[in-house]
DNA sequence: GTGGTCTAGACCACT
DNA sequence: GTGGTCTAGACCACA
């Protein structure tokens, strides 16, 4: 088989749209080292039989991990997990951080839990993709 | 005065929709005491001027809040905020937790930020909420 | 009319697909400077209609301009042309520069135009673009 | 040997398909004089075994440099460098111009370069291609 | 009314 | 075979 497998499940009673749900799954894989760099993903066509949804979708999804530099196509060929780059200016990703913690305080800040509570649950997440691949960065 | 101000900030960039900040916004004022239990809520109407936003938007945000038991109606009169009660079961909180957290990290997983940094963040816009009340929520 | 109108033609005999074709014009009509910030884009369906195209290709380009930062969705209301930032690194800017200009460079190498011939037209090309804001860069 | 190496590198990132990079790369040569009249070209197998492509990819490059003239088939022999000839007219060519200036400028209008640090770009990569053959082209 | 998502099915260029 | 583009028509959340 030349195209790695991708354990992504969709679950509809998710509040992510579906190719958001694709995009986060192998963003995810890609950041644990289950997909390499150089690795082809699933045809369009396959993935959506496979996850039983529209081509369409899966496509959306793959254009946005292009968008994202994630992956890049080679014509004719498919996708293929690129070397890791940043496209974001430091500002936009300062800006990204202030927005989704913003967000995630708002989610969070009504549920009886207390601050380290939630401080331990973030760190654990964290970590475990952290963990994966090489850096040694430990707390 | 008859109804209380609230203090909410309509932010256009905000990935949460109006309804859900107005919502989040008054919830963070229960529970921080600045609106205390029997208080009037401003009018729909009152608020939507206030906010310069349309009333419906308010009355959905209302009706949210209603539902969650958080304010009361009495016929003719408005909302007023309800008494303090426990809905959500520890069992529903603990699996809101877990998914606002994965939801985060998923967001700030390919910034080029390490964990402590984000840690950091995180802790400090929690501090900033908890700031102001007793806070004798414990896990 | 609270939507600005927008100039834009569709070639059906250009090498560039439509939605592509819609991104480039809005975005020259913005460095342009003639769709101010803060200013409302047609609607998804309004501008599909005028194009006499499918409202998803629309749709398609809008969240191309959205993805890069040019327009700003506020929810129920529309799109928005937003504050000019710059979403891209350093690193990558340098390399879409890189692309581009060796792109350009063979397309035009073996037309029988001299360096300075061709290096003349791009000039003014650009000047034409810089020359609408109030940036005072001449040569 | 009987027929000439080429020098063509396929770069899997260029926005060009591979077989445009070898129309474009043979053609280079050619306008160089790298590649003489006369000369004959890598039998299609063959190049593509070079440049470890599909032989399809490099025949239909060979049909469309067939197509424009640049070389000429001698039956059972392979293709041949034809006699120069000025296949556009100068009107055909300033179009050309034109079209690549305008999409070249679109691609780099929003990147944060100014004037000067493009056309510095641009004069470079021309330069690097002007500098190897006898440039009797004038305009 | 607005944009966003999804499906279904078609066609295209490239390998 | 591959991804990319386009159309047509539906449904949803939000304002």
């Amino acid at each position: 088989m030349t195209s790695s497998n991708v354990k992504i499940q969709i679950v509809t009673g998710d509040t992510r749209p579906i190719f958001k749900q694709i995009v986060d799954g192998i963003r995810m894989e890609i950041a644990c080292g289950e997909l390499q760099v150089g690795t082809k993903l699933p045809s369009v066509r396959g993935l959506a039989m496979q996850l039983m949804i529209n081509a369409n979708t899966v496509a959306k999804a793959y254009s946005e991990l292009t968008a994202q530099g994630l992956v890049e196509p080679r014509q004719g060929l498919g996708l293929f997990v690129s070397e890791p780059r940043q496209l974001l200016s430091e500002e936009e990703q300062k800006k990204r951080l202030r927005t989704a913690v913003s967000g995630f305080v708002n989610e969070v800040a009504y549920l009886a839990f207390n601050t380290d509570h939630i401080i331990r649950e973030v760190q654990e997440a964290l970590i475990k993709l952290d963990g994966a691949p090489d850096t040694s960065d430990r707390d």
